[in-house]
DNA sequence: TTAAACTTTCAAAAATTATTGAAAGTTTAT
DNA sequence: ATAAACTTTCAATAATTTTTGAAAGTTTAA
């Protein structure tokens, strides 16, 4: 495969990726492009190559700085602003989980702690299998919520060499 | 707080959920719904609690069932369809994370594995970070379908026991 | 059969989400 | 100050996704 066919490719499959994961398809393309790029892009690089517009552009790239996943560079002599992804996968991984956690989980750990506290007749099939389903949940999303903790603090070889030695 | 008030929240955060994870809202509150409820439910009581149609509920239960997340019943003597869910949230899980492999991660292994036969010049800086990029997000993809294999056979216990006492 | 009870389909409509592009805003150099 | 270079905003539009509901299809009982 050439590296032309083989870019367009990679940004079709990131882009599709992402917007199966909540993560829009132009944001998830533009991450792609960036990633793949060695040299910082401006946003006029960024809206030719993948066809869209000024306004997408720029909010686009503002959505990915949110999430962490590039920066702006500034040029010497130079008023445009350039854009670069951080190239660590695994950085990125931690990233996105980041804000994952606080814009998702977290909220749903909210929800169910307040859930737990509901009043009821304890012989009310009704109410012992709303309680049950609810604090099962809540015990799988505390487990993942720790689990994600401690992803966001560990280095990418300690983290798959423990887990994957564990499911050895 | 009531149960009355407490399912409502429930159906609604577990759609919302639903909706930042790619699967529809409607889908996710039939599924709490049918979670929270002892009793299997008729097509006709699940439209009516959620004020949807029956085309869109009969679609949603069909796409519930292809998930693996829920089930018919039949009633003798009655000629109506009685749906019900899995209230094992570990199976839940399981469910989901298998359905969504198969669906998202395993297409996107195949599109990797074909990009990391990509050919072109050792020396061009376009090249070696098109390569890098790709060939360590193939082994994060790799890393994270082999957990989830893992997963996937585990019992519950047994998995969080020894994924959070690495992590202790 | 036939008709009642129930389920499925799917084209059209509604709702939601993403994109455009031109105008407004900002910064810098002169 | 002014103008050029560049960025941001946002109402309008387009694209996509979800939902509706009536018609068609199926099953069962008599």
């Amino acid at each position: 495969m050439e590296l032309a066919a083989a870019k367009l490719k990679f940004i079709e499959a990131w882009g599709k990726l992402g917007s199966e994961w909540g993560i829009n398809r132009t944001m998830a393309q533009v991450h792609a492009l960036l990633l793949i790029s060695p040299e910082a892009l401006t946003t006029e690089e960024i809206m030719e190559t993948l066809s869209i517009s000024r306004g997408n552009a720029n909010m686009t790239l503002r959505d990915l700085i949110g999430w962490g996943l590039i920066e702006k560079q500034h040029k010497a002599g130079e008023r445009k602003e350039y854009f670069f992804a951080d190239k660590d996968v695994w950085n990125i991984a931690r990233q996105v989980a980041k804000e994952r956690k606080k814009r998702e989980l977290e909220p749903v750990l909210k929800v169910l702690n307040e859930l737990s506290t509901v009043t009821g007749d304890e012989k009310d099939p009704e109410f012992k299998t709303f309680k049950k389903s609810v604090t099962d949940i809540n015990k799988l999303a505390i487990n993942v919520d720790k689990t994600l903790e401690t992803m966001l603090k560990a280095e990418e070889s300690w983290f798959w060499g423990s887990v994957l030695k564990v499911f050895k």
